[in-house]
DNA sequence: TAGCTCGTTGGACAA
DNA sequence: TTTGTCCAACGAGCT
């Protein structure tokens, strides 16, 4: 008798390297059902943003192209996974369920029931660590506590060996003798909003082979200059793999091997101070799940109670923040981000802390409102990230900033984007001005303004608040939620 | 255990 | 122009 099918659930793990799911799967020896199913009420308030569908639905046309040429295919299916499943299982009679594991709470919670419905059942449950270097329970302190501090996080975790990536060589995969019913990946209907997207696949390729293009590219080159031009958002010194590693057409395990290839001449890890760096990015994006996962009302509410009272601006018809997500500021720093991250789904990580700090703090908007944005509109956004950044900048999380760091984007553009070059990319009605005022053209005399073809109010905007005003209103809102009592800022 | 040090990413202001 | 100092306070983590 042939062995029962399984069923390979891919979900945050569009590859076929370094798969564990997959290699599992394999070694099983039976006919394989590679299915994707879309679930958004199963992820809670937390379903894919937009701009991250839209990366969804290419990842998927990509896995699925992958597949086919292994004589296999995706099947596509959308709804309650637990129903989808039912009927797979009943339909196909399959004797075992692979996947490799989310760390988001609503999934967990799902998958959780899943496992236990299945495995009662009969079935083979079986799921894996494919997304994180070094899952739960690492991170642990000495008290048995999670680490709240990154440093010491980041110490603990680079004690701990990390397991080469899986290779996957298979020339075909086995098929079930008939195919269940599929949907058309178009029928999942991802990526929304056509003219919003138009220019993105300019920008990105999405896919198993956009990644790994993507990291030969940066790991050859532009690594070794990560320390210092990372943060520069008018040169190509960032990695630009967070979209890729989000939705798993990447694994961090092949991101540490392909670090780690490049000590072979030197016998030295990491091979330089800018692969130190990079790699202490990877551990933020451990740190991010890793606080999620403890931590797991956190997307909603501050790490620090106390930051519930904060004393939030009033925004009489939203207008501030309207301007804010349009890049309508009058900061062109601030702007410049916002036009990026729209017409691109993605926003410098140093323009990303400057354009968030001036939510939270000059305009003293909500942080949960540039979240819910940058849910929306990033094409990496990922819940576990997104949240940590946010509540970083806003003072309320594990390891945050003091609240008396206010960015300045005006020195903050002149620090990181000293020609200008990133500002007149994406703030072109800027373009003719000078360098030395282009960061604050509100300052520039007027004969410059005119000579650059800017008329303030007309075809840039004045500076929607005065930076040094706000400034110190966001300090004594701070001071005032001090005083809400002692020990209101604590955890 | 008690005390000590430190905390990814800064900026304003005075001298 | 550059440099030093201050901006809070507290909890986590370490020794």
């Amino acid at each position: 008798m042939s062995p029962t099918p399984t069923l390979l659930w891919f979900r945050r793990d569009l590859r076929l390297q370094d798969n564990p799911a997959l290699q599992a799967a394999l070694r099983r020896g039976a006919p394989l059902i590679p299915l994707y199913i879309l679930d958004d009420a199963g992820e809670g308030a937390w379903r894919a943003g937009g701009a991250a569908r839209w990366w969804r639905h290419h990842a998927l046309a990509a896995l699925d192209a992958s597949l086919r040429g292994l004589g296999s295919r995706l099947l596509i299916r959308r709804g309650n996974a637990r129903a989808v499943l039912r009927e797979l299982v009943a339909g196909t009679d399959a004797g075992a369920i692979y996947w490799n594991r989310c760390h988001e709470p609503a999934i967990e919670a799902r998958d959780q029931v899943i496992q236990t419905e299945f495995a009662a059942g009969g079935l083979a449950v079986e799921s894996f660590n494919g997304s994180l270097l070094h899952e739960p329970p690492a991170g642990l302190n000495r008290q048995g506590r999670p680490f709240q501090v990154f440093t010491p996080y980041w110490r603990a975790c680079l004690a701990l060996p990390v397991a080469p990536p899986l290779k996957f060589t298979a020339a075909a995969l086995p098929a079930p003798a008939r195919w269940p019913g599929s949907l058309a990946l178009e029928e999942l209907q991802l990526p929304v909003r056509a003219r919003w997207a138009a220019g993105w696949t300019d920008h990105w390729q999405p896919g198993e082979a956009g990644a790994a293009r993507r990291l030969a590219r940066f790991a050859s080159a532009a690594m070794e200059r990560y320390a210092d031009e990372r943060n520069r958002p008018d040169l190509d010194g960032t990695s630009l793999l967070s979209p890729w590693l989000h939705s798993g057409e990447l694994s961090p395990r092949q991101v540490w091997a392909a670090v780690k290839s490049r000590s072979k001449e030197s016998g030295v890890f990491p091979p330089s101070n800018g692969a130190r760096v990079f790699l202490a990015e990877l551990g933020w994006r451990e740190f991010a799940h890793h606080l999620l996962r403890h931590f797991p009302h956190t997307p909603a509410q501050p790490l620090r109670a106390g930051f519930a009272a904060f004393p939030w601006a009033a925004d009489p018809g939203g207008a501030h923040l309207r301007a804010w997500q349009e890049g309508r500021t009058g900061y062109p720093i601030v702007d410049a981000g916002l036009r990026q991250l729209w017409q691109t789904g993605w926003m410098h990580n140093r323009v990303r802390m400057v354009a968030a700090s001036f939510l939270v703090k000059h305009l003293r908007l909500p942080w949960t409102a540039g979240a819910a944005w940058f849910w929306d509109t990033l094409i990496d956004a990922d819940l576990a990230n997104n949240t940590l950044g946010w509540q970083w900048t806003a003072g309320c999380g594990a390891d945050a900033a003091p609240f008396f760091r206010v960015f300045s984007p005006v020195l903050q553009g002149r620090k990181f984007d000293p020609e200008g070059a990133y500002v007149r990319r994406w703030v072109p009605e800027l373009a003719g001005l000078p360098a030395a005022h282009l960061h604050a053209p509100w300052e520039a005399p007027g004969p410059v303004l005119a000579a650059a073809g800017v008329v303030l109010g007309q075809n840039y905007p004045r500076p929607i608040v005065d930076h040094a005003t706000a400034r110190l209103a966001a300090l004594a809102a701070y001071h005032q939620l001090r005083e809400t009592g002692p020990g209101a800022l604590a955890p």
